[in-house]
DNA sequence: TATTATGTAGACCGATTGTCATATTCTGGG
DNA sequence: CCCAGAATATGACAATCGGTCTACATAATA
């Protein structure tokens, strides 16, 4: 029973600062919205709502690291994988009324700067998504620095949309990424496994 | 005078709004940051924090749009200029040690739901922003289609990095991303003036 | 029954927001 | 030069909310 109420006390936090961010979430409202007595807090976390706040974004990124992963690994057409990716990102959004985004930035833009290890958990998450996408385009054939270039214009405006979309309400920018964005990808899939990649910019 | 408390109580509240976001500054915060007395708060903004923080996001906005307009308009060649700004967000980063972002997006992510005007706000800020891109992309001779997806992902990008640079106090994101959407951006220039998106133009 | 592991309740205290009565400064008219 | 009154500034105050902690209750075990 332990373990019950701890896993709805992290939930209803992880739901929580994706709609509010860390100071707009209350220890009232993790507890109402998890059914659990406050002291049950201070039993499942010592160390408060810091402690609480690290465990829970561990949890969320381990989440979307899983998810992102699978969904990169089954399609081999890292472009095809890549629109998958917006258009899941879109359909979570619209499913909660554009009311939730991405784990880590509310606590990025949100968090006390006094506690490194919310930090670092946020840093390596992008590290991590980043990462993983990287490697599926290198895979794919893509040489490494313009696949990094790629994994960080992905990641970047997945995390701008999920902004965007939230204060515009509205779904359409996303499809209109994907698409630029897999072509795009197609594009270096293409010249990767060929000559050299096109990198100047004016 | 009056209005330089008002002034100093807006920009003091602009810069903590960007580096904690809305729950995060206090009204104490605002108020040893800009010297001024409690008090005076509620004589200049009668509608207590949610007024104040309306009229800074409005100010931080206009800001924006006006630099971001500037800035567009100073370059013929939409590439150069989409690659001076994210220069210009990557200068503005450093020099504030990574603890600075957007002014809209901390709103977005943390406000309180119950106030409609600020929301309004910020959804219209980021139309204006990718409005802005989009006509320069139209006005260079690419599709209006095309040149709404651009400018889509040219803002969702810089947004993401901003919260990505932040956490991981890195500049370089943001020039490996510049490079590649310059790249792309030219591109559909060139495509635009003729006939076909075609091939790669290396 | 005694002891320990687990879970709960609510008191505590500082922080936060918003209000108010009073002080000070500014302004123009006599 | 002074004064009336409008505009602005001030910090003490109340009400509420937030996070933390200690004392208590229950269940399992020996």
């Amino acid at each position: 029973m332990a373990t019950d109420t701890r896993t709805r006390m992290i939930e209803a936090t992880a739901l929580l600062i994706r709609k509010r961010g860390y100071h707009g979430t209350s220890l009232n409202d993790i507890l109402s919205a998890s059914g659990a007595p406050r002291g049950s807090l201070y039993f499942h976390f010592p160390g408060g709502k810091d402690q609480l706040v690290i465990e829970v974004t561990r949890a969320s990124v381990a989440d979307v690291t899983e998810r992102l992963g699978a969904a990169l690994l089954e399609e081999s057409d890292p472009a095809v994988a890549v629109h998958h990716i917006y258009q899941s990102v879109g359909r979570m959004l619209e499913e909660n009324e554009f009311s939730l985004g991405c784990p880590v930035a509310p606590v990025v833009l949100d968090a006390p700067n006094n506690v490194p290890d919310l930090i670092e958990i946020c840093r390596s998450a992008f590290e991590q998504w980043i990462g993983l996408l990287r490697q599926a385009f290198v895979r794919a054939g893509v040489p490494e620095r313009r696949a990094q270039a790629l994994a960080l214009l992905v990641e970047s405006s997945l995390e701008g949309l999920m902004v965007i979309a939230r204060a515009t309400r509205d779904r359409t920018p996303l499809a209109a990424v994907a698409d630029e964005v897999a072509a795009l990808v197609e594009q270096a899939v293409l010249a990767g496994g060929v000559a050299h990649p096109a990198k100047t910019a004016v």
